[in-house]
Parts: C-alpha cells; sequence; structure tokens
DNA sequence: ACAATAAGTCAAAAAAATATGACTACCCAC
DNA sequence: GTGGGTAGTCATATTTTTTTGACTTATTGT
C-alpha cells in the first residue's frame, strides 16, 4: 500500500509494471510521435484520429507519472502544455528497436 | 486478413503486437521460468498458485504462435508435452533486462 | 462581448482480458 | 475397472480497459 509503485499487484518479474504500460492502448503510438516532437494535447488527437479524448488523457498521464514523459507548461504567448521524452523515456528508444527487429524475424 | 498476424487492427508501431502479448497476464512469469527448465502444463498451475487452467493455456498458445516457446510432445514414459524457449524467446532475454533496468531507476 | 482553442474531467457504456467451475480424453498403476 | 495424473476445452462470470458524449475552466482572437 505505501509501496509508491501503481498497485499492490506484487509483481513478480520487475520488467512487468512497465511491460504492462506500454502496451497500453495508445502508448507506442504517442512514443512514436514524441520521438518527433513534443507533444499538445488536442494536436495529438487530430493526429491520432480514431483514439479519444479520455484515453489519451489517461495515457500521458501513465506516462508522465512512469517519468518517460515530462510535461511541461509553457508559459508563452499561446500558453499551452508540451510533453517530451525525459532521459529515462529515451533511453526506451533502442529497447523499442530490439522489439521491432524481433518482432518482424 | 490474410496477414497472418494476430488480428486486423492496422498496428501502427511494429513493436506494438509482441509488446502487447508480452504484457499479457502470466507471461512474463511464464517466460521467467522457461528461462530455467521446460514447462510443462500442470507443474507449470502448480508453480503459479494464483493462475488457472484458462489463462494459462492461452498464454501458452500465444506464445507458442508468436513462436517464442516450442511446443515438444515427449514420447517418453511418462508421456507429456514441454514448452521451451525457441531462438527468437532467448532473443528476448537481454531486451527483458533492459527493461528491468530501465524499470528500477 | 463572443466565439474558439486548449487541456482536460466525469459518469456511464461497450469491449476486451481473465477467471471459474464443469467437463473430456488419454494414458498408467493397482 | 477404479483412481489418479496429464493436457487440455467449453460456456459462463467477473474484472479491467477503452470508448462515448457531455461538461468544465482558463486563455486568446476579433
Amino acid at each position: 500500500m505505501t509501496t509508491h509503485n501503481q498497485e499492490n499487484t506484487e509483481e513478480a518479474c520487475p520488467a512487468e509494471g512497465l511491460l504492462k504500460l506500454l502496451a497500453g492502448k495508445w502508448k507506442a503510438q504517442i512514443f512514436r510521435l514524441a520521438l518527433e516532437h513534443p507533444l499538445r494535447f488536442n494536436a495529438l488527437l487530430r493526429q491520432l484520429p480514431e483514439a479519444n479524448k479520455q484515453s489519451i488523457a489517461l495515457a500521458l498521464k501513465e506516462l508522465e507519472e512512469a517519468e518517460l514523459l515530462v510535461k511541461t507548461t509553457i508559459k508563452q504567448k499561446p500558453l499551452h502544455i508540451e510533453y517530451s521524452l525525459s532521459e529515462k523515456g529515451l533511453a526506451l528508444v533502442p529497447i523499442f528497436r530490439n522489439l521491432e527487429q524481433l518482432a518482424n524475424i
């Protein structure tokens, strides 16, 4: 309960949580887009026309909580919020690549 | 439809399918155990006391279909079936390690 | 002042993943 | 020929994840 990670599901494997997080819907696609440029909520919704607000909001929140994305409030003229890859997020890139490689063997 | 992979969900990222597969319940734990020794259905059920037949059966089938596990019928005295890691399955090991590493940063 | 955009939240519904418990079929030992 | 082990399947529940659509609050453009 006081374990500070997401649930008390007694994770048997250390990678399990991260794996589940990344496999969640829209996560991989969001990650992919974040690789190209910082993300903004509404823009993201337009880039993922099949997706819906709620799911995107949740995905962003979870990725942020996992410290893979960093949420920044841009205090410039069109005051807005940006999500960009953290170092930890970037460290995931080679892992994705390996998975992709393995996926099409 | 004729794409031979699991669904027609128009995967946007090549790694998505594999990711989703691996994140499925019991998968990581099964994988972990397969690393130690070949798996047998009922033994596995005993090793994962929280798990149930159906889910284990499905997990094994999916891992086999993804060619991460190989199913072998052992035609020896206690006639039985074994699931063991394929080469592709073994190739996943370093990826799991990387994920684990990243998970506890 | 009014409309549009940005970034969401909320309750409820629908869909997908997992779990339960009953049942098969096959071998093997006694 | 009965009891126990192996490897499952099946229909049905339950749980979790994802979607829908309505609503919110603040900022900005005209």
